[in-house]
DNA sequence: CCTCCACCGGAAAGCCGGGTCA
DNA sequence: TGACCCGGCTTTCCGGTGGAGG
């Protein structure tokens, strides 16, 4: 009777890491920020005429990634809706991600959207919806807040919405609109029109980073939330902490840590998760991004780290420029694309080693000429099967054997 | 001590897709 | 619409070089 258990029975009664894991994710805005509170009363404070129907001044936000800009933007804006609800005063905030919607037309068709006006994502002309946004907002004494989350993304397009936007007011007669824009690059208003600066950065705040204690308040207060009682190890929190202060304070980091620690001690089975895990974390982490990194390489990229794929699983530990450069043509043939000169590939070699993918140095071996020695950094299955998900290298899949004759011939005839 | 290998890496120019402007 | 420009990628050309072998 035993092994006809239900599958997911047996997943159910193993050990329960997580009561709720999604706390740990990016998207989830806590009921408190801690270490926050000065910048959260100085952004309140810069709404609170929204409540006296007066308008609040537009305020640009900086701070790295993983400070609390946006939790913090989240938190006072929830918390002005409910009390204007309570006030029976109209105040929205709308918050727009720029990364998504990163050009005048999609900015003002998400808004005019928001706002309940049927505007169809492409078509029409953009001053005809900016005047759909404009009417639709004057339609009744309100304040509405438009938060621009990675502003920075939006104005290497061009700062047009952002002038159309901070003179939206002079041409309301009921409502009242503010702007806040959150970025994470200081010197995005170099590209900005002074006019567009002096409006929309009436006022300034500046996240600093967090530090390891303070990381560690963090993720104590998401952890009680996230795991079950007692299952952390007394380590565990103080490490990630400590880690993710090691790289200028990035609390989403700090919290992906965390949470793929407790993933990886779900999946052994573990009743506990410990340091071991947090150090699997780090690394399936680090290999993660990698992996990434390697699939959005160019082809030639591709192709020529294949190359030293397929040496490396051919036991060569390290090789040269022209033994990688002799493999990379073969496959380049095999696959059917231009052969790049010995002089590019060896830029890319180098690209590849400031990626931390490959480690190669410059040696000389005196009568046998100056050249680079390169090394894979990475395990080769799971960087091969990244590569191989590109459809152009699939001729290289089962090539393989052909190739690692080739590979071996001029090696060989080498040394 | 000199040679000479096998490549390094700077400079400059060509090519190409995309965007701008009259 | 065509002339023009821009930036990224690539090629061409070439002077430079650490050290094993002679």
């Amino acid at each position: 009777m035993e092994n006809v258990r239900n599958i997911f029975e047996t997943m159910l009664t193993s050990p329960v890491i997580f009561r709720n894991r999604d706390v740990l994710r990016h998207s989830y805005t806590p009921e408190y920020l801690p270490h926050r509170k000065n910048e959260i009363e100085a952004l309140a404070s810069i709404l609170v005429p929204a409540l006296k129907g007066e308008t609040p001044s537009n305020a640009l936000i900086y701070g790295k990634t993983g400070t609390g800009k946006t939790a913090t933007v989240n938190f006072v804006g929830n918390q002005l809706e409910a009390i204007s609800r309570k006030m029976n005063v109209i105040c929205f905030v709308h918050y727009l991600n720029c990364e998504l919607i990163d050009t005048q037309y999609r900015v003002l068709a998400t808004l005019a959207k928001i706002l309940g006006k049927n505007v169809p994502m492409t078509g029409w002309p953009t001053d005809q919806v900016y005047e759909e946004v404009r009417k639709s907002i004057d339609e009744r004494n309100q304040s509405i807040i438009i938060v621009l989350d990675e502003i920075d993304k939006l104005v290497r397009k061009g700062d047009e919405v952002l002038y159309n936007l901070s003179r939206i007011n002079s041409e309301l007669n009921n409502a009242r609109v503010s702007i806040i824009g959150i970025s994470n690059d200081l010197k995005f208003k170099n590209f900005l029109d002074p006019r567009v600066i002096s409006s929309l950065s009436e006022e300034e705040l500046i996240f600093p980073p967090y530090n390891a204690e303070q990381l560690q308040d963090i993720l104590q207060q998401r952890a009680e939330l996230a795991f079950n009682d007692d299952v952390l190890d007394s380590e565990v929190i103080p490490f990630c902490a400590a880690l993710a202060a090691q790289e200028h304070g990035d609390a989403r980091k700090a919290l992906d840590l965390l949470r793929v620690s407790g993933e990886i001690a779900e999946k052994e089975n573990s009743e506990f998760v410990t340091l071991e895990h947090v150090r699997k974390a780090v690394k399936k982490i680090e290999m993660d991004h990698i992996l990434e990194a390697v699939r959005m390489l160019p082809t030639q990229n591709k192709i020529l780290l294949f190359g030293m794929v397929l040496l490396s699983e051919a036991g060569f530990k390290k090789f040269t420029t022209g033994e990688i450069f002799t493999v990379y043509k073969s496959l380049c043939k095999r696959v059917g694309v231009d052969v790049l000169t010995q002089r590019r590939i060896s830029d890319l070699i180098s690209e590849l080693d400031m990626m931390g993918i490959i480690n190669s140095i410059i040696i000389s071996k005196g009568r046998y000429g100056r050249t680079r020695e390169i090394k894979l950094d990475v395990p080769n299955d799971p960087v091969k099967e990244a590569l191989l998900e590109d459809y152009r290298l699939e001729a290289l899949a089962s090539a393989e054997k052909n190739i690692r004759n080739v590979a071996s011939l001029d090696i060989f005839e080498y040394t």
